[in-house]
DNA sequence: CTGAAAGCGCTTACAG
DNA sequence: CTGAAAGCGCTTACAG
């Protein structure tokens, strides 16, 4: 013992040395002798490494003087907690506490730096992380990974101080989450899509697609048609609320529910990166059209869906909006005139917001060492530019 | 220590009743319980910890009827090694070992995500980080933001097994993590603008622009105007090997140097994000065009910049390529006519094989323990569209 | 207010 | 071929 204690006296020389004499070479397989511990600071100070431990997180049962002292000497000596985060990881899981690894996991679709939606909540994500001086781990995941999806090791290891779950609707992630051992009880937030067993940050669909319905109406539109997308129960949840704001305002203005004509459109329409033209579908929504000529707006699933329409229309001889209003949502897609400015009346996401208010959350809850489900629903806003106008009615 | 192996032996029997009678409640403050150790499969193998050690890393000094017996208690029991990697990491740098975390860290700009240039890099990077099992960890950084930054916590804690800084062009970021402890010695790879002391993945601007201007002399023209950027000792980096490159395609074809005029455009006309009209360079620019009838092609910095100048050329009546040929570089940008084909002739960086071949050196070499610097020039190829025709020698 | 001891879970010499 | 022991660096009861 007294001679492992010799030992270490005489790498810390070395390493004092190897400072003042920058040429000298280092013991390349002796590298672990360079780094400090809180050894080295207990025999400068003359104490033991308990009492090193507790100064150094200024434990009130440590006398000022003494942990001035052991300070003083971590702050000479080049002590860096950090470093030695492994031993502090093992030994607070004996007592069954965790310990704040300042990382946190996102798990996103592969694509999802393509699409401005995406990028936008990823982007508000990132300022707070890179605020709080957290990192951030990127984890791809896609439905169809699932077969072949292993969690990164990372997880399991307690690495991960806890997870965003961007998008992707997917029960299966949050259940491998709760079920790896090193990941076990921290906190999940899911957003925009919620999985249930964990906090969520999701828009208020239901009054953005209200006050969009209602804008149309009070300029005289009463017949609609809204661009969904192929209904399967899982989107339900995208879909309900949306249809429940057009249900709402119809009603509050005496219109009967029929007069909105609720359209299927293919997947691709809301996602310009697999956009492929479909014909038969373009043709038939301007069927639609040329059959219902009561219709005098179109309400679009997404902007990129909306923009899809504009093409059609403008191709098919319809003026927007002399002739029908359109009306897109998540203002991520402008639709520019010749001067560069957006005519597109939209649905405004406060994308950036999500993506901050999902990494306050979690960056909270880990500092604090809880886990409280929290669901947070932020606000849709109508923004009114050149798409809509009074209905043309025939 | 008898004491302490009937307390592991209950906790198995535990695990095992909790998953048996799935409404059985877990002992919330005892959680650790739940963890299986080698201990615990050295219990029920009747072995010592250092021979189920052994056994699970299939170890020869092992007989495989004992590594059999020790995998399938692990099987049985769901050990999971990842798990209690913090006790790894702690034992294997005793030795002056690393263990592999299977995480990189990637160092980029703030609006990477916003770029289609550091998108596709990132993208092939996220290929191959996910293909291979490894995680990525995001780092922001920015040449404004040195004095504030501060390198994420688990860099010191060595869960980062290699780094990727992918443009940047910053060397004290490689120097932070030289002299950072945790992450010493490991594998580093710059991208796109080199620096010293590490792996780089670069492009050949010298061949690329070379082929540029060799395509632009086979249609006959003699007199060029070149569009850079504010050239700083930095940047010089990537100016060098452009201007090269355009040298030496002017020798072979007996052209003096002269007839290439350089034209230096504001910073904003390479980054279409920070663009804003510049009235006084935009005439600047049309007004070395009058003032040099001779020049009839255009060589752009990068795509955006052959954007910008597209539009001000159409503006100002000329046509592009009838009266001048433009050509762009780095091929990210398209220029697309009616039917949404890119007409613009331009330099293809392979962006995506850059993220591959800079993710595939740093996960081999972490694989292999090794730290080996290597130099990877990737070809860029010119490809050749509808912005460059025979010259109009007036 | 501080010290001596135990132990988190693992891997490696070193015996036998 | 396997076991007994040591120790990576830390924190926490428990003494004094």
């Amino acid at each position: 013992m007294r001679l492992c204690i010799y030992t270490y006296k005489c790498y810390n020389t070395f390493a004092n040395l190897s400072i003042v004499l920058s040429g000298f070479q280092r013991p390349t397989d002796k590298d672990t002798g360079m780094k400090i511990t809180q050894r080295n600071i207990a025999e400068r100070c003359g104490v033991t490494t308990a009492t090193v431990s507790m100064a150094l997180r200024r434990d009130a049962r440590i006398s000022p003087v003494t942990t001035e002292r052991v300070w003083a000497a971590a702050q000479e000596l080049g002590y860096s907690p950090a470093q030695n985060q492994a031993a502090r990881r093992m030994v607070m899981q004996r007592f069954g506490r965790k310990i704040i690894n300042r990382v946190i996991a996102l798990f996103l679709p592969p694509q999802f730096h393509r699409l401005a939606y995406y990028a936008r909540i990823y982007q508000g994500i990132m300022d707070v992380v890179t605020e709080e001086q957290f990192a951030l781990l990127i984890t791809l995941f896609h439905e169809e990974m699932d077969a072949t999806f292993r969690m990164p090791q990372v997880f399991n290891s307690g690495e991960v101080d806890g997870t965003i779950v961007y998008m992707g609707h997917h029960q299966p992630v949050l259940n491998d989450l709760h079920d790896n051992p090193g990941f076990r009880e921290r906190p999940v937030c899911s957003l925009v899509l919620p999985l249930t067993g964990c906090s969520t940050v999701t828009f208020d669909d239901f009054h953005g697609q209200y006050a969009a319905v209602k804008h149309l109406l009070d300029l005289g539109h009463r017949n609609f048609l809204y661009l969904s997308f192929p209904r399967t129960r899982d989107r339900m949840e995208v879909f309900g609320p949306r249809l429940a704001g057009i249900h709402q305002a119809l009603q509050e203005y005496h219109v009967p529910v029929l007069h909105c004509r609720v359209c299927e459109t293919p997947m691709e329409w809301i996602n310009p990166h697999r956009y492929s033209a479909n014909e038969e579908q373009e043709r038939r929504l301007l069927e639609v059209l040329q059959a219902h000529r009561e219709i005098t707006a179109i309400l679009a699933h997404n902007d990129a869906m909306a923009h899809r329409v504009w093409v059609l229309l403008t191709q098919a001889g319809y003026r927007v909006p002399e002739d029908i209003s359109l009306v897109g949502f998540d203002d991520t897609d402008p639709l520019p005139n010749a001067s560069g400015v957006n005519q597109l009346t939209s649905v405004r996401l406060p994308l950036e917001d999500m993506g901050r208010a999902s990494a306050r959350h979690i960056i909270r809850q880990v500092l604090n060492g809880t886990n409280e489900v929290e669901h947070e629903v932020l606000p849709a806003e109508l923004a009114i530019r050149r798409t809509t106008a009074t209905a043309c009615i025939p």
